[in-house]
DNA sequence: CATGAATGAGGTTTCATTCAT
DNA sequence: TATGAATGAAACCTCATTCAT
């Protein structure tokens, strides 16, 4: 299933840690300048290779597109999953926008990248991007879900209402220098916060115990 | 201050008339393939023109790019304005709200394609087309503020609403290949605006009121 | 003989003035810009007229070089023989060194234009250019040879000092911003001709007495 | 101040020796076919190299140009000081002009070259050039204003002797068809030089001793 | 006779990829 | 394993020339 990608090194630790530094300054100037105009020779460089040395850890330019999805396939749903252990389902989707929201930051520039050069992915790689961002809304939504199914939450759309939490998150990554200028990264977590809650808690009040701590 | 773009031809109609088609079918080609990967052959081609023939209207591949922002600027928030005139602050933010997602519906290409391919465009249009965001966003703002003081809404932060009013509607054309399997558009609208407005009204029933007609 | 450029034309008169004015203008843009990087377009218009109808008076852009070769071979050979007549051979050469140099001065551009795009032209019309500057060489060289059987001049080699004459005409339109610097035309003409006098003439006295009319 | 030309190439010595072709190759095929009707490809062949390899060394076309501008810029006005030392000025000056002519023999593809092409290179280049051409008539100026300062010379216009000097030795190479069908190199300077003499020179007499050798 | 839109071959330049060393 | 020179297809763009109107 995973694409296998032509190296020339039969050591694989090498490829590894060759494939990294590739994947990390491709990820660099491909944000500066684009995938297109950006050069072999540039890349390259910019990994204190030769042009040659590069091809021998991956098959062609394409190849860097692949190997940046698959380095930024965050397992972080698994990050949210633990801090669902045992507490109430209120503050479980308060932990997991913060969560979220902050792995928006962190991961801002992969994700500037994606919504850009998506279209130079194969197909499959397409497919593979476009199922994450699924799979980040339906994890809201199924925690959405639950708690209406407590009686915590009220909501006519659960899909809208985790769709609009996932795209503010990236919002955040994708149009920060505007956002910047008016929030930091906290007050546009607690202020968005409040917002879905608003929108979906039945009984506000909970809101103003917790944020108060 | 509007750049102009090269032509051998004097006759003004045929100008128009050719760089129209020019922008249509680069439009088309650009969304499938990106700007790099689509060629002046392939978008003559598309054109029914050849290559010289097209150089006759447009100076350089990259005025097309020009010309697309030209084409897209979109004066809508008079519209908007003509909607404001006597009816109360929140009938006019649904109003809004209305014509500003349907807009996001009908400009889904344009947006699309600036979104990804703003790093092609001259410093120039990436400043005009940044602006034409915000101004978006800061129309939202003055509605909702102006809803404040006149005792209709309660908000913490207005710009963040609009933000997130804006971004909704580009949202609707960036991903709808995602929202469509869920809600029409005439669905979407209503539910956003219905929580936006339980997000912001102080008395909901307002709300209800008018959604009845 | 004279090759013949294609008219779609049949009023010869018409020909004539068009072609008198194409190439009044392609010797002004080919001076500024080099035969290959003026474009029939910017001809055309130069001209007042558009490429097609331009088109009609003319077979190809490369039959402008030979119009232009044609409008300058001026007869001024026979002009000189005029100002042979009955006056001694001394004041003779004399004469045409003033005419000749005049020429050189009316005539610079054309001069510049030949000896810069001599390489465009066809083979037979670059020798027919070749041949003009050899006739001019000729011309001097059998009036000093004159000069020397009538005991008037002794040189070593008249073929030599003719062409010297001829090239230092040419020199004074070919460099004339530097020459300009330091002599008016009628400057030049005098201390040229003084040098000349002063190599071949075996009584120099006569050049001094003519020399103060 | 020395522009810079771009190369991918870290290898000094390879980068010197395959310009070093470039230019040679260039200089045939300009000579040939002027600088606008020569093709890279031709060109790229002519170098035994295919277009991709030549674009290694130089960054652009006109780059060329300035190559072949710096692979001219003699400094043959040092190897005339050296023959300047203990002579008298009457024998420097006949050193010099014999020197010079030689120069203008061995250099006369790129006279020629320069004559004609010097439109297509930049204001920068076309200045170094005028200067250098300057540069060689004030050179034999000062050498006769001497010789006038020390009694041996006498002359009305010591620039333009000078002048005429230097376009007669540009002559030799510029006509050289015309001329060698005369003259040999040998005899050419030798005749030259005795007319320069004889138009300078107090007492002729000298010139006869030396040339006795 | 004039217009000027269209053609399309051919120009310069770039760059992903290979391969001899 | 690394180097970097070479390849050559293909990109953008120009412009002499034709031809329907």
């Amino acid at each position: 299933m995973p694409k296998s990608i032509r190296t020339y090194s039969t050591n694989g630790e090498l490829v590894k840690e060759r494939r990294s530094l590739i994947v990390k300054q491709a990820l660099k100037l491909f944000l500066q300048k684009g995938y297109d105009r950006t050069t072999i020779r540039e890349l390259a460089k910019s990994c204190g290779m030769t042009e040659g040395a590069l091809y021998r850890y991956i098959g062609s330019k394409d190849d860097i597109l692949h190997l940046l999805l698959l380095d930024t396939t965050v397992a972080f749903i698994e990050d949210f999953l633990k801090g669902l252990g045992e507490i109430n389902t209120v503050d479980a989707l308060k932990d997991c926008i913060k969560i979220y929201y902050t792995w928006c930051n962190d991961a801002a520039d992969n994700n500037i990248f994606y919504n850009r050069e998506i279209i130079n992915f194969s197909v499959a790689d397409r497919r593979t991007r476009l199922k994450s961002q699924a799979d980040y809304i339906q994890f809201f939504e199924k925690l959405i879900k639950k708690g209406v199914s407590e009686g915590a939450f009220k909501v006519k759309s659960p899909i809208l209402v985790a769709h609009n939490i996932v795209m503010q998150g990236f919002d955040w990554g994708l149009r920060r220098w505007f956002l910047r200028s008016f929030f930091t990264l906290d007050k546009y977590i607690k202020l968005q916060t409040e917002i879905v809650m608003g929108i979906i808690l039945i009984n506000p009040s909970t809101k103003q115990l917790r944020s108060n701590k």
